[in-house]
RNA sequence: GCCCCCGUAGCGCAACUGGAUAGCGUAGCGGACUUCGAAUCCGUCGGUUGCAGGUUCAAAUCCUGCCGGGGGCACCA
């Protein structure tokens, strides 16, 4: 079940008017603009919605705005919803809602339930959404919180907004990063066998290394000690990431992350049979073959006209002392967007990656230009660096020097909520300061509280009515519903699927947020003017038990959109 | 030096992507619980949207140049 937002609707019938102003000769012909814009009103006095379209048609109507306005009027197709709508200076037409339809979209907001808000931008188109993706090196951190939360939330809205969604892992399992957690792992447990270290390369000094060794000793004893250091090391990788996968599997399930798939770098560089080709090495041929690669100083080197420099490395045999040839980074980049768009058949592709890698984006988009496939596919939300703030001072953290905070002790803290709300209340555009003391507080200083009380005032009245006696899930008449309190929070209800809409169209998660501030706001603006139960008018108080059900699923529903809780009691 | 993000009320941030009178939270001050949950609500104080130009009927939003903060520019990932 989707439906349209009301702007959508609104637009529509503009767009009727403007029509039937042409062909009535009430306006010379001219091309209607597309998108046809109609703004949320910011003032009462403006309505509920406006549309400036006329401003900008001044130009090429060679009429003042308002005349045109004027002129569209009174083509505007009836509608149940439109109570009245009219030309004001210097040329907007603002649009009134219909009250009693508004009271009646209570029952239509209640029958949708959990589906209500969904809309049909997606139409059923395959979307991959790639996010965390943190090198499988030791646990997560909160680091990492931000592309978790923001990647699972937008995979939520995306979804609600009628895509077909699926959530994957990459898993860098085959660069330095993956050999450098393998040394730590060998030469601690070579350690914990008083072996001498067999490879003098720079470790991970973090207490999981000593954990997973321990293991190794008990699980395999003296073994890979009598082997061949490198064989030993491909083995032990091999393991130690499996081992952590599964923490960070957990990790994140903790946040309430999950992933549909989990795509390993490895698998783009290994062949099912001896004599096959990798899937890298296909691609590289097809980009040899676009003039796209160039070999320089015994190394191989992606080229590209929209690089801001000449050749991009992909490939050196000389890096390191490691029988395998070791790829960079932008090496898998090439022949993953391939598996995603083509062997996989996304329609779009999103990565969510911090702001340190947007000098990797010119570089994914040239590659993916390389291999003929349109870069309109693909989508990478950078977002900004989050700052740890404790006792005010920022807290800095780091896998190499074994000092950071892991999410799954702040999630055993606090609970998933406060930090899953704290991390989408700003534009991904913004760096983040998130402060340790604040979001372990359960004060009226925490924002996520505010919202989840609401949810929750609303079921403590409910069970209030039903101590008084009354049947709760009675239908009121809806025609009841005139105050202002009333008729502002049905309002905000309605506009959902706009909101769903926004956060999809523009990757802006935070709107969220900014949407269940605002419904909660307005539900106890509600609260304070309507007494709700009312045992001297009982036709009164279904109609608003109705519309305060309502206000529980709909805010029921946003904060699952945003993978939190909605709690009964608190 | 080059690239990306940010600069809006004391502080933290919005502003639906160029529209009307720039909003919300906090902090400060003053109010509201014998009445459905006060983790709430109301009032009040607070603005030359960093600066200077430009484009436009219209600029916090777009362009140019400065200033300030953060991040990135590896045969790392």
């Amino acid at each position: 079940m989707t439906f349209i937002p009301l702007r959508e609707r609104l637009a529509e019938l503009l767009r009727r008017a403007l029509q039937a102003a042409q062909a009535a000769g009430a306006l010379p012909p001219f091309e209607i603009p597309e998108p046809l814009p109609v703004e949320p009103a910011r003032h009462a006095a403006h309505g509920d919605y406006g549309s400036p379209v006329c401003l900008g048609l001044a130009r090429v109507v060679r009429r003042a705005p308002l005349q045109i306005a004027q002129a569209v009027i009174p083509h505007l197709p009836a509608a149940d919803f439109v109570a009245h709508a009219e030309a004001v200076a210097p040329g907007y037409i603002n649009f009134t809602l219909s009250e009693a339809w508004l009271a009646a979209q209570v029952a239509e907001v209640l029958a949708a339930g959990e589906a209500w808000g969904n809309v049909d931008l997606g139409k059923g188109k395959r979307v991959q959404v790639e996010f965390v993706s943190a090198n499988p090196t030791g646990p997560i951190t909160i680091g990492s919180a931000r592309n978790a939360v923001i990647g699972d939330t937008l995979a939520s809205v995306l979804s609600a907004a009628g895509y077909r969604v699926e959530r994957e892992y990459y898993v860098n399992d085959a660069g330095s990063k993956a050999r450098k957690l393998a040394v730590s792992v060998f030469n601690k447990y070579a350690e914990l066998l008083a072996a001498p270290v067999a490879l003098n390369e720079e470790t991970y000094p973090g207490a999981y290394i000593t954990t997973m060794a321990e293991s190794l000793v008990a699980s395999a004893g003296r073994r890979y000690l009598e082997q061949e250091p490198e064989t030993a090391l491909r083995e032990i990788m091999r393991w130690a990431i499996a081992q952590v996968l599964v923490t960070v599997e957990a990790d994140l399930a903790c946040l309430r992350v999950h992933f549909d798939s989990w795509r390993h770098e490895r698998d783009f560089y290994a062949t099912a049979a001896a004599g096959e080709v990798s899937l890298f090495e296909q691609r590289l041929a097809v980009l040899r073959e676009a003039g796209n690669i160039v070999e320089k100083d015994g190394a191989t080197w992606f080229t590209h006209p929209d690089l801001d420099k000449d050749a991009v490395l992909i490939r050196s045999a000389q890096v390191i002392p490691n029988p395998e040839d070791r790829p960079t980074y932008l090496a898998s980049d090439a022949a993953y967007v391939w598996d995603k768009l083509v062997l996989r058949g996304f329609d779009r592709a999103i990565y969510v990656w911090g702001a340190d890698h947007h000098g990797d984006v010119p570089r994914l988009f040239a590659i993916t230009k390389a291999q003929g496939l349109d870069p309109e596919r693909v989508s990478v939300i950078l977002y900004q660096m989050v700052t740890l703030l404790r006792g005010g001072e920022e807290v800095r953290m780091s896998k190499s020097s074994g000092e950071f905070i892991t999410l799954r002790d702040l999630v055993d803290e606090v609970g998933p909520d406060p930090i899953r709300f704290m991390m989408l209340t700003r534009t991904v555009d913004v760096t983040l300061d998130f402060d340790l003391d604040l979001v372990v507080e359960q004060s009226d200083r925490n924002p996520v509280f505010y919202v989840q009380y609401a949810h929750t005032r609303i079921a403590g009245v409910l069970r209030k009515a039903a101590e008084l006696g009354l049947a709760v899930d009675t239908p009121g008449d809806l025609t009841l519903l005139k105050h202002p309190s009333e008729l502002a929070l049905i309002r905000k209800l309605l506009a959902l699927p706009e909101v769903i809409t926004l956060a999809a169209g523009a990757v802006a998660p935070h709107h969220l947020t900014l949407y269940a501030t605002e419904l909660g706001a307005l539900f106890h603006a509600f609260y304070r003017d309507c007494r709700i139960a009312d045992p001297d008018d009982l036709p009164l108080t279904y109609a608003r038990l109705t519309l305060a059900r309502a206000a529980k699923s709909v805010l029921a529903r946003v904060l699952q959109l945003m993978g939190m809780d909605a709690p009964d009691r608190m």
